[in-house]
DNA sequence: TAGCGTTCTTAAGATACCTTAATGGAATAA
DNA sequence: TTATTCCATTAAGGTATCTTAAGAACGCTA
């Protein structure tokens, strides 16, 4: 079950085989039905979450009560309110589980000392938030840019693997567009 | 000139005198004019950037040559191509000043001695660092769930000050639409 | 002052996207 | 299995936004 993760930091920095079993003694595993929370908005977000199996989404509602999903994520990705996180304020989105999950959490206490014992770990949890802003940048600049086709087409060269997991309406909800709109968009794309 | 910068950072966390005259000796002005740039898209973003007087876009360019603006900065704003100074990689954002105006600078060098004797600028510039992270989610969720109208109206109710230093075209950019269709926002607007 | 470039406006026609509503298939629950 | 809910598709008509083109207002510079 810690396998992605052990690899998916050792991507970025090196660390020994002790290490990693302390890196693993400190994670600790939340099963999700679907449909479940991992976070919901007005909570304090205490932990920082790597999703190990399955799909979940972070989104916001709005004042008219409509779903905004900023970011997806499947097995091999952090997902986090990271602002709420770090600011250690109630959290303003929500994450929740599309098909049944494991995530691996740990709490931000413990993840302070293993920080004192692992010093690379600091480095590795800066570049991904790093990553993370980088990424948020090209969303909002595509989003204001691109046609709903071309956002779409953008998704499935990066996303496919994302794409097989999740209803279509979701990522309609992701691409800022009716679920109808991106139906007529898949069939264009069907007939040439 | 140091004004805004000192009294900018005093509102996130307290400063001794001392530290003042320091932090006004390491930052270093930079005078642009009208269109002027301080980085282009390539270069090495190797200071951290506050915006004394004056009016400077953030912004990039597309395989077709348009420009996104991503974000305006006057006077009391820090401004950079943050991804490009903290991962000292190519910058892929253009920095350019709409009217005269002054820039404090500080290299990353100086500002990590500065780190070393004023404990409290770490805290200052991470606070800084997460708001800008929230913004730009914020940004990121109302450039696809709000109609060009609202945005704009946005935009007004938030930076009233900004919109009175920008050409209109530039605003248009900002929000994603043609100049013509902020025009004929505005007159909608007029005519209630 | 005259001329020129820059910016804003207006308008017409085209395209993108939305709303609503209806249908059928697939997944889920009883 | 049957009933029910959820989801994707299709279509029609409406609204938002774009493209193109032209002209007006403003400010800069010769």
């Amino acid at each position: 079950m810690y396998d992605l993760l052990i690899g998916n930091i050792k991507e970025l920095v090196p660390i020994t085989e002790d290490e990693s079993k302390l890196i693993q003694k400190s994670f600790e595993p939340v099963y999700l039905k679907k449909k479940q929370f991992l976070l919901q908005s007005g909570e304090y977000s205490n932990h920082m979450r790597f999703i190990s199996q399955g799909c979940v989404k972070l989104y916001s509602i709005d004042e008219l009560g409509a779903e905004h999903i900023l970011q997806f994520g499947i097995g091999g990705w952090w997902i986090n309110d990271l602002y709420a996180y770090l600011t250690q304020k109630p959290a303003t989105f929500f994450i929740q589980a599309i098909t049944p999950s494991t995530v691996l959490q740990i709490h931000r206490d413990r993840l302070n000392e293993l920080f004192d014992k692992i010093h690379r770990l600091d480095r590795f949890f800066r570049i991904k938030t790093q990553n993370g802003y980088v990424a948020l940048q090209e969303r909002t600049i595509n989003s204001m840019s691109q046609s709903a086709e071309q956002r779409y087409l953008d998704f499935l060269g990066r996303y496919r693997d994302i794409e097989q997991q999740i209803p279509q309406y979701m990522l309609a909800s992701y691409l800022g567009v009716t679920p109808e709109h991106l139906s007529a968009i898949r069939k264009n794309i069907r007939d040439y």
